[in-house]
DNA sequence: AGTTATTATTCGCATATTGCGTACCATCAT
DNA sequence: ATGATGGTACGCAATATGCGAATAATAACT
């Protein structure tokens, strides 16, 4: 269980170990240590982590989070179409859609 | 830092600290440590604890990700409505749905 | 090639943290 | 009062962390 995709990450970005660990403010070595599995962050480095490579803690840590996203419940998650939020009436209306092209079956 | 959702998850599922810690396959006092805040789960740990309560990592760790998802991309995540999940065709139905309300604007 | 600068990898050590068992307290039922 | 259950806190052995320093490896430049 390391963080296989660190190093990925970083090397998108075109950062050096050391421009990454200045980044998050710590050691290179330790920084370097999390890539070779050498060593963990802490939830805060983790954290850390998570927001300069602007991705989830899940995929961090390698976990394919298939969490399925009921609609029916509201700020479950924010919704887009085309680029263009979704507003509470747009996400009623389609789950109204739905519902009746589910009925016509 | 701590994990302050886990007290609330687990009295939802209405489990107690040695119901937890067996399902999990840990001491009692180890997960009674996570909540206090008094220890942390190990990456492994969490994991699980991810798994056990049906949430993400980020979501423990008090990281709320604000993500939004693109329904025109297929993939991105899986929908449901009425705890039923999406087909494609319904995704793309409800997709031109919308366009065509915005579109009346 | 030789030299210097930059990047990457590894290790030792002091310190901090983990997980477990155990003990302890509170509540409730018999 | 006794026993069962749920929750909390601590000691200790074992492990892991973060840092600096030392060591490769690569790049850049004369």
């Amino acid at each position: 269980m390391n963080l296989d995709r660190l190093s990925e990450l970083r090397k998108k970005k075109n950062w050096s170990l050391q421009d990454t660990a200045d980044r998050l403010g710590i050691a290179k070595s330790t920084y370097a240590g999390y890539e070779s599995g050498y060593r963990r962050p802490s939830f805060e480095a983790l954290l850390m982590l998570a927001d300069l490579f602007e991705t989830t803690c899940d995929d961090l840590l390698g976990r394919s989070f298939n969490t399925t996203i009921e609609l029916t419940k509201a700020g479950d998650a924010q919704l887009s179409i085309d680029q263009r939020e979704l507003t509470d009436q747009e996400r009623i209306g389609a789950i109204a859609f739905i519902r009746t092209t589910r009925e016509l079956q």
